[in-house]
DNA sequence: GTCTATACATGGATAGAC
DNA sequence: GTCTATCCATGTATAGAC
């Protein structure tokens, strides 16, 4: 019983300490994801609704809150590979969806900081771009390499590259569209874009295997 | 005759501030280019060879010396279109020199950092970014397209949308190498990049042609 | 124009009361 | 654990001697 009393106020504490963390994790995130590494630790706090010292009280320091927060958020959007249900779908139907996926990113703005700064401070924290190209990158980029490979209907001489390429064309968009702001200075919509390059892949591909 | 010299001492007095207003630059591009925005002025100063306060008597202030440098390194690359002689090319000829002329910007480190400070920077001063898309971005799309669209071997339903694939992907080939280290994470070559890139857009352009 | 020394502001981190 | 007040390093910008 009295262990038991005991239990539960560690738990009660705990959970206390854990809301609280989110809290700071919450505020240093619109924080971070705005002004960059270059946020104060006192916006930050604010942003939080805690003091200062409380947010000491949780993070050893700057750089310990930053990549903390970082490894959060590139666990919330952790891809792990494709679905099962998506890697089964013929091409057409593999392709529009995995496009739409992709663009649908562009909606959150937490994505979008997140990508900026990776970008902006990769120089400044290496770990943090290869803990980005492993964990986000990396999967996507290999289950479509895998797709294209073992689909016989997608006869390309090399899925790795043809992958990143196609990677490539999705991730760029995003970047000029959201982060350098040509959505108003070059704007151009999802629905072109996936359509021009689902017109690109079958055209290639049907034409791959007429020529095999 | 007094004209004549007082004009002299005038150019030669001019050469030497463009002459230290060089070095300024230059030392301020290997700063910034480094440590982006957040290079300190005794940096800038010591990497340039002048005295903090020699960089002050040249520009008013960090920001119009940062401004400055960006406008200068944009001028630098801008490609103002592809030239006569390439757009004159067939297909296969026309993409693959695009596309390792595109590629080959790779190598200079000043072209990495600078989109690398674009990017991180494109928060702070979105000016920034309005320049690098209207100058470097807008010419080399526009271009592309262009060509896709007057080239009676490629019937491609929506060349703009097209052109931004293309360059998206040869973009976000050099920012994953080159910018976030995949160069030693995830290393593919150019050769295969450009090797896949041609067989996507030939091989659809020729079934583009046989489907119409 | 150039250098040394310095004023002033900002921001990361901590001390001490509660 | 939390808040107020504060320390101290850093960095931008300037003043004054040469």
């Amino acid at each position: 019983m009295q262990y038991d009393c005991i239990t539960m106020q560690s738990i009660t504490s705990e959970q206390r300490q854990n809301k609280q963390r989110e809290k700071i994790l919450a505020g240093a995130m619109r924080a971070f994801l705005t002004y960059g590494y270059a946020a104060n630790m006192d916006t930050i706090a604010q942003e939080g609704g805690v003091a200062k010292q409380t947010v000491y009280t949780y993070f050893k320091d700057k750089e310990s809150l930053f990549s903390a927060l970082i490894d959060r958020l590139l666990d919330r959007f952790v891809t792990a590979g494709m679905g099962a249900e998506l890697m089964a779908q013929e091409p057409p139907v593999f392709f529009r969806v995995l496009t739409q996926i992709a663009l649908q990113r562009m909606d959150d703005p937490e994505y979008v900081g997140l990508i900026r700064v990776i970008i902006a401070e990769s120089a400044r924290f290496p770990e943090l771009s290869e803990t980005y190209l492993n964990r986000l990158v990396r999967p996507g980029v290999d289950s479509l390499a895998y797709y294209i490979r073992e689909n016989p209907n997608l006869r390309f001489s090399d899925p790795e590259a043809l992958a990143r390429i196609i990677h490539g064309a999705l991730v760029n968009f995003m970047i000029s569209q959201e982060i350098l702001n040509g959505k108003f200075m070059m704007p151009m919509s999802r629905e072109r874009i996936t359509a021009s390059l689902l017109e690109l892949i079958l055209f290639a591909a049907e034409q791959a295997k007429q020529a095999r």
